[in-house]
DNA sequence: AGAATTTGACCCTG
DNA sequence: CAGGGTCAAATTCT
């Protein structure tokens, strides 16, 4: 009987190992392609996307982004298929079966290195299937392997190489002949440098025209522990290591560098993952933010993607571009904007074009829009259009916007940094979020003129915008947060989904809207 | 005084 | 050897 179990269990084991080599195979030919894809965009006549930027049309350019970001969620997906099959043969249970590998396999996993890279280890890939190494591409920031490559690469023009002779000038102080103290001190300076661990990229936009000294928090606390210049950018790069990293061991480290095309940019590459607690500094949003929320002003679609430049093709758009690695490559944030216009109270919801007043909306009325709890009114869709104390009337003269907004927070137990996964789940709530009809009242026309669905999130640090959103974007702050980008958020992440859309009525005093859920 | 940052030197990798 | 990452003394900050 024992030969008989050993031989059905032989025989799925192989199977098992069919299996996941064919979807290793895939995944990795499929990652060439994009990757192909990745470069031809990115060694496009006109200076790569950067140019393109300025010079073609925005229908191209939004082509290519959308070309980007498609590659940027297609190799996302295989890296979670690699991960999965990574995670599946490091079951214990199936321990020493290494499929498809043997020895090479189970060396990898639990250093949980970059996906993709795991695949390159197993060391019998089928022999259709490309290795990562076959994987060409001169852009190093979006390399295959995510491993510790500091590839910033944002390059312009101008040499900073003033430094270069620095290692042959000896400081006489330092360089003590004593062949003790020399052998102390090199041993005390050995580079612990660490293996090749997971990084994780981000680009953060700070929208502060480069006045800020340094990037936005987020959320854990850091040690400065070096400084470089870096050839041919403009701005030096920050070495960060986590403050605890003595008292608890935690490995995070993270450099910091500004943008030079655009310096409202940083590029953090986080190293390591953290064992630390985050401090928890901040103040806490509550998770009912309808009375707070402040509306803040709708980012214009045609503000994301990639960023602008010089023409070269491994300016920023490097950074940003989704390469195998795209997982890791958490934005794209938004290329600066012109100056948003001032907030508006979601109070406001009737918003008029044409009078200074902001009729009101009560707050347990917009609850009950929102599906939240009854505040015993009739109808709690029922919308008064009711006077502000000052001014005095509220009669509309002509046409005003009403701006109806449902949201819906969703709270969201993420690690900074899984911005993909937000918005995938924010979009599910989009499906529930997106047919809230306004019905007119007894006066006037109500005819949707404008109609934006809005992905806000609050958060400390700045999330990056998703590059994958077709939403506009817009941020919630509350009342207390100065500015939009200064929001809070402890552990998860308060994610809200809405729609606005904006009709056209004209009403008085008195007159009722009904709004349907 | 202790923590954090700055900065030149040192070390490692390609 | 150049470039970039890290170390650690010196300096600044709190």
């Amino acid at each position: 009987m024992e030969p008989e179990s050993s031989k059905a269990a032989g025989r799925m084991k192989f199977k098992a190992m069919e299996l996941e080599r064919l979807v290793r195979s895939e995944a990795l030919s499929g990652c060439q392609q994009v990757k192909n894809v990745e470069t031809q965009i990115l060694m496009a006549p006109a200076g790569g996307l950067v140019g393109m930027a300025v010079t073609e049309g925005e229908a191209t350019r939004a082509l290519r982004t959308t070309i980007l970001n498609a590659s940027a969620a297609i190799v996302d997906k295989f890296n979670r298929v690699i991960q999965l099959l990574s995670t599946a043969t490091r079951d214990p249970n199936s321990s020493g079966s290494s499929p498809g590998a043997g020895a090479g396999e189970s060396s990898s996993p639990e250093l949980g290195i970059s996906k993709l890279t795991l695949i390159s280890n197993t060391g019998s890939p089928t022999p259709s299937s490309p290795t990562l190494s076959s994987c060409p591409t001169p852009h190093s920031s979006s390399e295959i392997r995510s491993e510790c490559s500091h590839a910033i690469s944002t390059q312009v023009t101008g040499t900073n190489s003033f430094d270069s002779d620095e290692d042959t000038l000896p400081s006489p102080d330092r360089r003590d002949p004593a062949s003790d103290l020399d052998k102390r001190k090199s041993d005390k300076k050995r580079r612990k440098f660490l293996p090749k661990c997971e990084t994780r990229q981000r680009v953060v936009w700070t929208g502060d025209g480069g006045n800020e000294p340094v990037p936005p928090d987020d959320g854990y606390t850091w040690r400065k522990y070096g400084q470089k210049d870096i050839k041919e950018t403009q701005f030096p790069r920050s070495y960060y290591r986590c403050t605890h990293k003595n008292e608890l061991g935690c490995p995070a480290s993270k450099t910091v560098q500004r943008s030079d095309q655009d310096p409202d940019y940083y590029v953090v590459i986080y190293k390591g993952k953290h064992v630390c607690p985050m401090v928890e500094r901040y103040i806490h949003v509550p998770a009912d933010i309808s009375n707070v929320i402040t509306l803040a002003p709708v980012i214009p679609r045609q503000y994301f993607g990639v960023l602008g430049g010089e023409g070269q093709d491994r300016g920023v758009s490097n950074i940003l571009l989704p390469g195998p690695s795209a997982s890791n490559i958490e934005c794209n944030a938004p290329i600066a904007a012109p100056p948003y216009p001032e907030s508006t109270e979601i109070g406001a919801n009737l918003r008029s074009t044409s009078v200074l007043h902001k009729p009101l909306i009560d707050s347990n009325v917009l609850r009950n829009l929102l599906g939240g709890i009854g505040d015993g009114s009739d109808d709690p869709r029922l919308l008064t259009v009711q006077d502000q104390p000052q001014p005095q009337s509220c009669v509309q003269q002509g046409a005003i916007s009403i701006t109806t907004s449902a949201s819906e927070t969703t709270p969201l137990s993420l690690e900074p940094g899984l911005l993909d996964t937000i918005f995938d789940e924010s979009s599910e709530h989009l499906g529930c979020m997106y047919d809230f009809p306004v019905s007119h009242g007894e006066h006037g026309e109500n005819s949707p003129s404008t109609t934006n669905a809005t992905v806000s999130y609050s958060s400390t640090p700045p999330l990056p915008l998703s590059p994958s959103t077709d939403l506009a974007m817009m941020f919630s702050a509350g009342s207390d947060v100065p500015s939009p980008f200064n929001m809070t958020w402890m552990g998860g992440i308060n994610c809200s989904v809405s729609q606005t859309r904006t009709y056209s009525s004209t009403c008085e005093t008195g007159d009722e809207i009904y709004y349907e859920n």
